[in-house]
DNA sequence: CAAAAATTTTAATGTGGATTAAAATAATCG
DNA sequence: CGATTATTTTAATCCACATTAAAATTTTTG
């Protein structure tokens, strides 16, 4: 239904180690956080993590790896559905909201990319600028057929993706403030758009 | 001219030290940043940093402290600037974006309060509190006059400092890219108030 | 220049936390 | 049930760092 893979037993306390890491590392950053503190949010002793993935690299590695596969979802969703340039952002904005927010739970920020092993990082970085690279010619196609006011595309983007990526830095899972956040965030980010 | 205190030796070198640690931080968050690498950037050795500070949860104590004078004053000029409320908006945006990429050097992003001590947490936290508060009132102050569309002032409070926070996250001191953020931000991020 | 004050370094200490290997427990399967 | 496989724990090891005290150096001052 959900999820990646098969859920076997296996993938799925994976994805919940993933969730819980990437919890912990919003409140408390990479180095901040401890094993043990993730094995915590999970009943288990900081070793028993190891049989899941390689060690604490990689499990920042594959936190920032779901965070990227979740955005690139969102805007191909979004680009999928037609419509003008500036609908199609803001179906971008409101998916993006709703899994900040809501039901795949706790998604990292990838605000530590240089904790990251350097080939890892590299790949990460890469899915990053794809994705805003993705995002900025959605911008201009908005621009070329009239929806979207004219602007610098880049910055538009970074100011976008700062707003979204800030929103765990506030929301702690509170369920009315997640509906604020659907409600309220694709029309605040987006009125500014429009010609 | 410039700075807080007087220009004594002392107070250079921790002003110098302030900036050096809000660099890291940025960079490789609390826990990620030994006081070496701090004092690296100084030309001094990690104990040289316990003569100007009682210890690491201090130092960033301190950069989050300037980071809040900063706003605060950001805050204070453009509310005593006069005008519309979606004029002083603008002009915080303006002032905030500055001090982000200019010359006040590398302040630090308050994402890690965890970090903090308890009576730090609590002051840093009511200052925050308080910052944003008088945002929100200004956003309401615009709506009052008619020069900024209804909205949830929270939710919009949020998006804007979202972005404005993300800033150090792109922005690697890069001069070209620094205007650009001066020139663009407040006008991207100020645009969709209108009514 | 000499003495006093300010600043920095050297050298030690201690602890938390990542990591590993071997042992123990739980789950699955014939 | 008994055996094989999957999962978790216990018990070490190791190291990077924060922190401290004492010594050395630099700066200031009379």
């Amino acid at each position: 239904m959900a999820g990646s893979a098969e859920e076997t037993r296996f993938s799925l306390q994976k994805d919940r180690m993933l969730k819980a890491a990437a919890l912990c590392f919003n409140r408390k950053g990479f180095s901040g956080t401890s094993l043990k503190d993730v094995a915590g949010h999970l009943g288990l002793t900081d070793a028993a993590l190891y049989y899941y993935v390689r060690n604490k690299e990689e499990l920042v590695y594959l936190c920032y790896l779901r965070a990227a596969e979740l955005g690139k979802a969102a805007l191909d969703a979004a680009l999928a559905q037609g419509g003008s340039g500036l609908d199609r952002v803001r179906h971008y904005l409101l998916l993006h909201a709703e899994f900040m927010v809501g039901d795949p739970g706790p998604v990292a920020i990838m605000s530590e990319i240089p904790s990251l092993k350097p080939d890892h990082r590299e790949e990460i970085l890469a899915l990053s600028r794809a994705h805003s690279a993705r995002f900025e010619a959605l911008l201009e196609e908005g621009i070329a057929d009239g929806s979207i006011r004219p602007c610098d595309v880049r910055m538009t983007g970074n100011a976008l993706m700062g707003a979204l990526n800030w929103i765990p830095k506030w929301h702690h899972g509170d369920a009315e403030v997640a509906r604020q956040v659907i409600d309220t965030f694709p029309d605040i980010l987006s009125s500014g758009l429009s010609p």
